[in-house]
RNA sequence: GCGGACGUGGCGAAACCGGUAGACGCACCAGACUUAAAAUCUGAGUCCGAAAGGAGUGCGGGUUCGAGUCCCGCCGUCCGCACCA
């Protein structure tokens, strides 16, 4: 094709057929190069890839097809992580099996990752809604259960009353149910729970050796897992039973005016008949910690009194409170008003006396307390003879030592973090693998009985979980008495589906998760990669699981991805257009209305300065930069997009301009920028082809070199932004040179450009007659020689101003940088005869002279 | 509410360890080529100012010969919060 266009439409087709009939990208076990792992993290199939999506992949593919250039054994697996929610939402929507609806999604989804001639090992590829992955899923499930790390005990869920039906947190909109609209309150459960809580301090300390984590993924984690040391203490009431509450602030004890518990504790339902619907008004709202945090402080005061432990004449009454949760620490906390604003908000509301327990360094302990707690340092006050007087710490080792002495309560190390519950009310995931029998108890499913498949004929007609009322798939025979009994209904929460699927890529044995000599090899992942959104729960999810099956001998690996990194959105403009209408008010006046609703950015055209709505000619306006969303409606589709465009300019475009952890403004101008790169490149190849093949001239070489160098690095480095910035300019350099010198500059930059457009660079590989795929290549070597510049451009400041720049050779000694910038006309005017004080030279860089 | 980040031209950004702010790209403008357009190439391009010069990295202070970078205090925006994935 010399002469002509690059045309992507036939060279993608072309080259992705050539990569799958050499089978390229098929990672082997027994490659005995050094391994690289690069995996980014699966995707929901929701039913079309988005650009979020291209993003991701485009960055984990660059990295792959480097280091396969770069002469490493690659994995680069994919697949699909296929339970969830959306999929039975569209079998209540539209009657549609989730599987079916699943499966189709996953057909299409992969057909577009294909368009984009991603470097995968298809021969990997696994979706966890298939039982040949969820069987294995319950098999570890049951080696966890046989290791003590499964247990079962009641918990709160969002209870639709009107649905009778949990709700996922997502389906609370404003406290109510999304399709009922009923009032949502917090009911208990029995439910499953992964104990990730006796891997906090492993799971905690582990961080410390993820030096190529993100730190603020490490520090979130952290704070997640929140390891403190506080007092579990006793309250005694009347008669000889006590509360228990666990404090981190054992120091403000002096301050307490108030005990308050969950409306579900013991305490609470035991409390005088007349005020149970009270309580129970305590429990309305979701049990998210946004929703609670953020809704209005009520209590209940349950007319019970305790004594204050460190002084028995002092009684504090005991309230329900809506924000306290059963669920965490001993579900009962004292509220210590003047040092918490949550304490000191329902303090204010109920009328609770506030007191003062510590005062900043020289302030006035007397000084009350207005509308805001003091948490800041400082030293105790008001607290008698026992803590006056001392810092924070010491107060609190103080009053853990005389707990202990005394035996109402004792220091002790507790965490954030809590166990993980994976029970979910719904058909569409994992089912858990146990049979709950009458007589027996729960009992873990014979081996021999998984999978435990999913029945397919269910109904979506009714809320509520459709393998509770199926009529025959639970009745089962108890493995112990053989009595007849129940199968668990619950499924597992899908994150459990996403937290070994990284092992199974590695090795895939049909009788066995994994095989540990496969996993061994490839594992820990080399670079892991996706979105800051699942920083906390996927994340921590995962190493729980590959630390527990280390825990249980199943795995070396204790820590799954070796480097992490977060990649940012994809954002769009908005687009609003209004509609002007006329209606009729209440008094039967003639009135103008008019009504904003969101474009998409294929609906909007230019007409004139001015941007209209094709369908309707309605003036719109151009809204803020948002990440995409269908309620915006400001998504794009790359299948138009690669269709016009080719899928290197996709991917080159995705990769440009913003650094990857950072948000990317999606735009039509953009991807036409990266088109038009991308027939330079071909352009540059297809000139070149026909010239002769003369040395290069040293500052095309010495080009050719500093990319080579700088592209290598940013690309380690997930910098593709600046790598593309390295490539524009050798791209310029090459057009620039003489024809007849620039070819084996040329083959260079088609091997730098190879991982980020793989189709151009071998269509232009070809055209230059090289023999073989560019993606077997060998990666260029940069020429350390001609890395070294002899001159520099040195700034010359007065005051720290720069007045003027000269080139100097490089490594110019300080007296030498000095003479030759005190001579300079600029300076000598700029000086006017006056000698400078003090003269700075930082060498090679400036001469600063100080007047 | 709690936790984590981010903020530099019209826009996306770059700036190694505190050392020439704005590389590279997008958009825009001017010019070349063309009968014309597209494509391509060349150039201008932070702001104020005719220029000399001055100001300038969200805002206010500080450290320093020198601050986008370090410190203190604000403001704004975004993300996560355990049943969305």
């Amino acid at each position: 094709m010399a002469g002509e266009r690059f045309n992507a439409r036939i060279a993608d087709a072309k080259w992705q057929a050539a990569w799958d009939a050499a089978r390229c990208f098929e990672a082997r076990d027994d490659d005995p190069r050094p391994k690289s792992y690069i995996l980014e993290m699966f995707p929901y199939p929701s039913g079309r890839i988005h650009v979020g999506h291209v993003r991701n992949y485009t960055m984990g593919d660059v990295l792959a097809r480097a280091h396969r250039m770069q002469g490493r054994a690659v994995l680069h697996p994919m697949g699909w992580d296929a339970f969830g929610m959306p999929a039975e939402n569209a079998a209540m929507a539209r009657g549609v099996h989730p599987g079916e609806w699943t499966r189709a999604n996953i057909a299409a989804m992969r057909d577009q990752l294909k368009s984009l001639g991603f470097a995968f090992d298809w021969s990997r590829e696994l979706a966890t809604c298939d039982p040949e992955y969820y069987g294995h899923e319950q098999a570890l499930f049951l080696d966890l259960y046989a290791a003590g790390l499964v247990y079962r005990r009641e918990s709160q869920v969002n209870w639709d009353p009107v649905d009778n039906t949990v709700l996922a947190n997502e389906q609370v909109i404003d406290g109510r149910g999304w399709r009922s609209g009923a009032l949502v309150e917090r009911r208990k459960l029995a439910q499953w729970f992964l104990r990730i809580t006796q891997f906090a301090d492993e799971l905690l300390d582990g961080l410390a050796g993820l030096d190529k984590w993100p730190d603020k993924v490490r520090t979130m984690q952290e704070n997640w897992i929140g390891r403190s040391k506080g007092l579990r203490l006793r309250f005694a009431l009347a008669d000889p039973s006590t509360i228990e509450v666990y404090t981190t602030r054992p120091d403000t004890l002096m301050g307490a005016s108030f005990l308050a518990i969950a409306p579900d504790h013991p305490l609470a339902l035991a409390a005088d008949p007349a005020l149970q619907p009270a309580i129970a008004a305590l429990k309305l709202g979701g049990t998210a910690a946004a929703d609670i945090e953020t809704a209005e402080k009520v209590g209940v005061d349950l007319g019970i009194r305790v004594r204050h432990p460190l002084d028995p004449t002092i009684t504090l009454p005991v309230w329900a409170a809506n924000f306290v949760l059963m669920d965490y620490g001993t579900g009962a906390i004292f509220g210590c008003p003047a040092h918490d604003q949550r304490d000191l908000d329902f303090a204010r509301k109920y009328g609770l006396p506030v007191r003062r327990v510590v005062a900043a360094e020289g302030a006035d302990p007397a000084e009350p307390i207005g509308t805001e707690a003091y948490t800041g340092p400082g030293r105790i006050v008001n607290s008698g003879p026992l803590l006056d007087g001392l810092a924070i710490e010491p107060a609190k080792a103080a009053v853990i030592a005389r707990a202990e002495a005394e035996g109402w309560g004792e220091g002790s190390t507790v965490f954030r973090l809590r166990d993980w519950g994976v029970s979910r009310q719904r058909y569409w995931g994992t089912p858990i693998p146990i049979i709950h029998c009458a007589t027996c108890g729960p009992q873990p499913a014979p081996r021999d009985s998984l999978p435990i498949v999913l029945p397919e004929d269910v109904d979506f007609a009714t809320p509520g979980n459709p393998l509770a009322r199926h009529p025959t798939w639970k009745h089962v025979a108890c493995p112990a008495c053989h009595g007849p009994a129940e199968r668990e209904t619950d499924t597992l929460d899908t994150f459990a589906d996403s937290s070994w699927y990284f092992l199974r890529f590695a090795s895939h044995p049909a009788n066995a998760p994994f095989d540990r000599a496969a996993v061994d090899k490839w594992l820990p992942v080399d670079q892991y990669i996706g979105g800051v959104e699942h920083a906390i729960l996927h994340l921590l999810y995962a190493r729980f699981w590959t630390r527990a099956l280390a825990h249980i001998g199943r795995l070396t690996v204790a820590e799954p991805f070796a480097a992490l990194f977060t990649q940012g959105m994809v954002t769009h403009e908005t687009y609003k257009a209004s509609q002007v209408y006329s209606y009729t008010d209440s008094d039967g006046r003639s009135q103008i209305g008019d009504d904003e609703y969101w474009v998409a950015p294929d609906e909007v055209e230019r007409s004139g300065n001015q941007l209209i709505e094709s369908s309707t000619g309605n003036m719109v306006e151009v809204g803020r930069v948002e990440k995409m969303s269908k309620s915006k409606r400001n998504t794009v589709d790359p299948t138009p997009v690669i269709d016009q465009y080719g899928a290197d300019a996709v991917r080159w475009f995705i990769v440009s301009d913003s650094p990857a952890e950072r948000d990317f403004p999606w735009s039509a101008t953009g991807i036409e920028g990266a088109w038009r790169f991308i027939q330079r490149a071909w352009r540059i190849a297809d000139t070149v082809a026909d010239e002769p093949d003369l040395a290069p001239t040293p500052d095309l070489a010495k080009a050719a070199a500093r990319a080579t160098h700088g592209v290598t690095e940013d690309i380690a480095a997930l910098q593709f932004n600046k790598a593309i910035a390295r490539l524009y300019d050798l791209a310029t350099q090459i057009e620039r040179a003489p024809p007849g010198t620039r070819r084996a500059s040329t083959l260079i930059f088609l091997k730098l450009v190879a991982p980020i457009a793989p189709h151009v660079a071998e269509e232009a590989w070809e055209r230059l007659g090289q023999h073989g795929l560019i993606v077997d290549a060998p990666w260029p070597q940069a020429d350390p020689a001609l890395l070294i510049d002899d001159t520099v451009t040195l700034a010359i400041q007065i005051n720290g101003k720069l007045r003027d720049t000269i080139i100097a050779p490089k490594g110019l000694a300080r007296e030498a940088a000095e003479a030759l910038a005190m001579g300079q006309e600029k300076i000598v005017i700029a000086l006017a005869g006056a000698t400078p004080k003090k003269v700075i030279v930082v060498s090679d860089r400036l001469v600063n002279l100080v007047a």
